[in-house]
Formats: C-alpha cells, structure tokens, sequence
DNA sequence: CAGTTGCACCCCTTTACCTCA
DNA sequence: CCTGAGGTAAAGGGGTGCAAC
C-alpha cells in the first residue's frame, strides 16, 4: 500500500469515525469517573460559544502559505503553532491566572484514539502532512499532537527494537562464552594426550586432524611425522 | 552555479504529568 | 493518604533536505 492508498483509507477512516465520534463525548466517562480532575485535553481548544470541531484544521492547513507540497504543517514550530504557544498554550511560564485557564495539561489518550492511532502507525509508521491532518480530524486531535504522538511511538518501537537485539546479542556472547570454554577443555585434554608416551605409537605415520564443523577427529595416512600447521597446532 | 536562508521534518533528550502498586 | 516507579504526552534543541532567492 503507497501513501496514495493510505491516504484514501485514513479518509474513508475518518469519514466514517467521524460519525461515530460525533455521538461519543470525547472524554469517556470512565476516565472523567477514574479522574475527576480530568480536564478534556483531548478535545481542541475552540472559543466557548460555538464550538466547531474541524476550525482548527482549517487554521492549521492554512497556517503556512509557504509550504510546498510535502509541508503543509507540523514539523519544529509552524506559525500556526508559534501563535499557539505565544497564546499561552505552550512551554513558557505564565501567570497563575493565566495558568489555571491555559496551562497544557498532561493529557492521556483515550482508548478508542490509541487503537486507531496503533493501527495507523501499523500501516505506516510515518505519516505526510495530508494524512497527519486527516488522522487529527478523525481524533479529533491537533495535527501536531498527532506528529508527536508518531515521533514517541517511533521512538518506544526503537527501544524495543534494541532490547531485542540487545538480548540477542547477549545470548551470542554466552553461546560464544561457552564454545571457547569447551575447546579450552578440549585443547587441555589434547595437550596430556602429548605428553603421553603412547601418544604416537599407535600411529606413527598418521596425523590427527579435526574437522572444525562436525568436531571429529579423523586419522589420515601422512608421509611426514610432523603435523603441519593445518593441522592440529598443540 | 555555489552560497544563503527559511521552512518542514526527524531524532534524541528532557520535562512534567498521570497512574498504579 | 502518601510516595516512588514507570509510562507517556509534550517541549526543546540539533541535524538534514529542499526550495527559493
């Protein structure tokens, strides 16, 4: 599936989860009861009178003239959210009036906007600007919420990713740990067999050699009394 | 054509908040 | 009720690619 493809489906998506949210409050009931403190960050700060779910989009689709194509928003700081944050939104230190109205609250995604955000980021773990907005509309999240939200998924499939390859490199070790205690066992034990006064009459003319795979020892008819460096090296 | 600038995007780290044992 | 640990949304900084000038 191409971006064109994904595109489409997140539209479809949205269209069709669009009707499905409009009659679901955004803040579950189960989590205002879980935290009754709970404010609906989820749900876009829009001007009390009439709230119209998809204003934001409109702003941010058109928030910046200069984007070509590929860029229509997110990314660092748009303007878009530059006024945002300048708004009070954002990171800087504010009155405490200003504090109890504005301050970004650490907002918790809720169920139904995980999955659908884990089945995206299942299709494509990388979303172009048209999908991002499309993905916000349908969760009725900002753009930018959406982008971060990727970026730290990207970030804990990575994490993962190297605890995998961290456990997998550990067993390696260990296998390895164990492979050179063996054949320091084995070099040992071939090392007494030297020093043993038997140790080449039985086959005067015959060198040991061992093959390195299948670990067995085989005799071979030699003509020189000396094994070579290929073989066996005591 | 090379250099500069602005923008958008990503990754990484850190911060702040929330939840739960 | 309090507290510390763990999870995670969000902020901030640095790097990169691209288009316009």
């Amino acid at each position: 599936m191409d971006g064109e493809d994904l595109q489409l489906s997140l539209s479809l998506r949205t269209i069709e989860t669009d009707l499905q949210i409009s009659t679901q409050p955004s803040t579950s009931a189960v989590e205002m009861r879980m935290n009754p403190r709970a404010i609906d960050m989820n749900r876009i700060p829009t001007p009390t009178p009439t709230p119209t779910p998809s204003s934001f989009d409109v702003e941010d689709v058109v928030s910046s003239p200069n984007s070509s194509g590929g860029g229509l928003l997110a990314g660092k700081r748009t303007s878009a959210e530059r006024e945002e944050k300048e708004g009070g939104g954002g990171g800087g230190r504010m009155s405490d009036e200003e504090e109890g109205e504005t301050t970004r609250k650490k907002l918790r995604l809720s169920k139904e906007q995980s999955a659908i955000l884990e089945d995206s980021f299942k299709e494509q773990n990388t979303l172009n600007p048209k999908q991002k907005i499309a993905l916000a509309k349908q969760l009725n999240l900002r753009p930018r919420q959406v982008e971060v939200w990727f970026q730290n998924r990207r970030a804990r499939t990575k994490l993962k990713q190297t605890e995998v390859d961290c456990e997998f490199l550990k067993r390696c070790c260990e296998n390895l740990t164990e492979e050179n205690r063996r054949l320091q066992r084995e070099l040992l034990e071939l090392r007494a067999l030297k020093r043993s006064p038997h140790f080449y009459m039985p086959v005067p003319a015959t060198t040991l050699t061992m093959c390195p795979s299948c670990e067995r020892v085989e005799a071979s008819e030699n003509q020189t009394p000396i094994p070579s460096r290929q073989q066996i090296r005591l």
